[in-house]
DNA sequence: TGTTAAACTGAAAGTGCTTTCATTCATCTT
DNA sequence: AAGATGAATGAAAGCACTTTCAGTTTAACA
């Protein structure tokens, strides 16, 4: 035969002695045929050393079968939690998932610049992260199926979750068991302006329950500390060791609850007897330890972009959506 | 409708009023067509922004610049943590991170048919799974640089940890606070072949130390428990209410150290006075709820798996490692 | 003026792969 | 036992170009 010429898969076809579909398939969706045949048909692959010619294959992939997921570097549990809902989705779908990580406002923008003309990606799912006009409008004209959670823009799919309503929702709970004295910790400033900050509305909704039922929230029971575990505990300790410290926390996350409930058992606290102590998502590690929080379904979030990118994928005339997600208080052992 | 989706050769052609053969001549050979023509054919691709599409994608296949990583799916947070410290890594290269989540042995293998193959990938971490050697001789004989965490073969890189001498340690460490009586909940017996499980490793290490010290393990004690919160639950829950309940538990994952903490409070049992608990893994939240472990270094794994592909992509020629990963145990409140 | 070679150009046949659609055949249902 | 369902597979129709080949102009020359 043409022994200098690279082996397509016809070549493979042949002596496989299937059709050059049934190559395509094992190498692209391989869960679609039968494990004897696949095994057979990489034999053959593998006999022949065969190596399939990427130009020939974008040529006739319409799409990449890839979606992109730029997230926040993750250190926190919830952006975790979310991918995992993406991935989940995914996993159904012949699709490869694509994280890029975020650590800097530099690299988001140069993400942002880059995807939508490089155009090696079918959807985007951007997580919690701030995207200006210009991005978005650059996105929408090189039509990249975005969608985006905890933030949002008209012209774009969203999935959010309204904030201030769980900030209420975790100072009705605190009134209606009794709760008189309060206190907050959370990272209400904002130290990038892409990074998105729902925490300050969770402060406000907070704040304004607590207002309209007249109760105090004295200036030096707001605690500011950064998500990371050191700050919120430096935060938690000054917060309870405070002269008449309040009966009860909302920490603006879960993860800041957890440092309170530490400091806490360090100071040989009782919760929710001495303090009580309420999170906010409702991450896995919540129902380990026993926490009060607002749940805010992140897997859920996670699998609904993935479900509007493919909607979109697949039917681009699709209306654009904005998804409220809803918060609701999930009552543990701690308030 | 073609509102912008990118422009083919076709359209430039029709613009310009030629065939499509003469654009890509005037793409390919341009001195063999009439300047006029040409002028008018390159007027037309300014116009439409026209960049061959497949060629450009060929092309950013060429080099691709992506790591794949095959990671069980990440419900579990050791395998978030590695993916972390592999993301750390990356992403001050320039490499695009993949993610191939499994959750069946047949999408491992799979992937381990195509990946390799199909080429689109620089290098490839596998995590906490098992690979056979079929598949190891594909991944070879592709040039495909792989690194194995918590699994290793001879050919490959590999990053493991000493599962036996970390049981051991466990089991001296409460040997030496006093504890005289022990049960272990994990996850011994193997519920899918590719599914690493070093869980038996570590029971075999405590049990050896705890006979070599004279001391019983009934098998009463033992409670073979999924790595599920609901099941280990369970499986806690016999043991903290069994008559002659151990003094010291140690749970084959920090996970399932949690869930024995989480029963122990909902039967008002005392850390550690009722009962001690060591985990194995020193996830984040091991901090957090101050439980003793084993730590791992999981981030870690991550990061130095990272960096063995990378250095391997630099420089083939490098001779295959194995790297053994050090254990230690982490005291912290509950024991 | 008629020839003819050179210069262009378009139709159509590849290129190596993916994907849709239809077909087959084994497996449940009822 | 008949029908419904679903998995596995192949035939054939793309995909976005490139290249060959043959036809048409044009220009040049006798």
């Amino acid at each position: 035969m043409n022994t200098k010429k690279s082996p397509t898969i016809y070549d493979v076809a042949e002596l496989s002695g299937v059709s050059i579909s049934t190559i395509s398939r094992v190498l692209n969706s391989p869960d679609k045929v039968n494990s004897e045949t696949r095994t057979k048909v990489m034999e053959a692959i593998d006999q022949l050393g065969f190596v399939p010619k990427a130009e020939a294959r974008a040529r006739a992939m319409q799409n990449t079968n890839r979606i992109g997921v730029i997230t926040p570097f993750f250190t926190a549990p919830s952006f975790v939690q979310r991918l995992r809902g993406v991935a989940g989705r995914l996993s159904r779908e012949n699709y490869e998932l694509v994280i890029y990580p975020v650590d800097s406002e530099e690299q988001l923008q140069g993400y942002l610049s880059s995807i939508p003309v490089m155009r090696n990606l079918d959807g985007l799912i951007i997580m919690s992260l701030a995207v200006e006009s210009l991005n978005v409008e650059r996105l929408i004209s090189n039509k990249m199926e975005t969608v985006l959670i905890e933030f949002s823009h008209d012209q774009l799919n969203s999935i959010v979750i309204d904030d201030y309503q769980g900030g209420r929702i975790v100072a009705e709970h605190l009134i209606q068991k009794g709760y008189r004295s309060f206190g907050f910790l959370g990272d209400i400033e904002l130290p990038n302006r892409n990074i998105i900050h729902p925490v300050r509305s969770r402060f406000e909704g907070f704040q304004s329950v607590l207002k309209d039922a007249g109760l105090q929230l004295p200036a030096k029971n707001i605690k500011q500390a950064f998500y990371a575990h050191e700050s919120s505990r430096e935060a938690a300790h000054e917060l309870l060791t405070m002269p008449d410290r309040p009966s009860a926390i909302f920490a603006a996350s879960d993860n800041q609850a957890l440092s309170i409930m530490k400091v806490a058992r360090q100071l040989n606290m009782r919760i929710p007897d001495d303090v009580a102590v309420v999170g906010f998502d409702d991450i896995d590690m919540a129902d380990y330890v026993d926490l009060t929080t607002v749940r805010q379904h992140l897997d859920e979030s996670g699998r609904l972009s993935a479900e509007m990118v493919l909607g979109r994928i697949a039917d681009p005339s699709r209306a654009t959506q904005h998804i409220y997600l809803p918060l609701n208080l999930i009552e543990r052992q701690t308030t």
